[in-house]
DNA sequence: ATAAAATGACAAATATATATTGCATTTTGT
DNA sequence: ACAAAATGCAATATATATTTGTCATTTTAT
């Protein structure tokens, strides 16, 4: 099996995080996983799960789609 | 280390499930995922990978939001 | 009441998210 | 330019998501 390679840069969730002016370290720290997840997710080199998620929703005062909403691979931008 | 039980039932996927008159199976076919894998989260047994979460999502057409969130342990709904 | 389909539950095996440690590189402030 | 802080990167170890297979139970339709 080949392994996953998530290449798409999470860069809405480094913005929220340097928003709240914390390092992703703090960040970490406060969502209670290890920095280098933290680097991983926003450097987009793995898939967090679920909880992890809603953890870093809750820190950083965001949604689920705010922060981790990515369109289909085919779809292009939903019209408002 | 104890692992960690997802009590809470996912009534909104199954619902959106339903909506779009698919079995457990039909779903888990067309996301690519075994059909255990379906039944486990509707039924809270465990933490999806946000990938899934996404490919969930695509299939039934609806957000991160309306199948995922889920309000922050302390905190009561949010005022619309 | 009956059969078929859907779901639940369980165990073992595999894939991968996450932790931990250590060091290299980049960024930031002075 | 310098030092400190922040981030990146890699390897190994562990926890857990997901698969596969099988059987029991429930639901649905006839």
């Amino acid at each position: 099996m080949m392994r996953q390679v998530m290449t798409m840069k999470n860069i809405k969730l480094k913005m929220a995080r340097v928003e709240h002016d914390l390092s992703q370290a703090e960040l970490a720290e406060k969502v209670g996983v290890s920095r280098q997840t933290i680097g991983l997710i926003e450097s987009g080199k793995y898939n967090p799960s679920l909880n992890l998620c809603l953890k870093i929703c809750y820190v950083l005062d965001k949604t689920l789609d705010e922060l981790f909403w990515r369109d289909p691979p085919g779809q292009a931008e939903k019209a408002e």
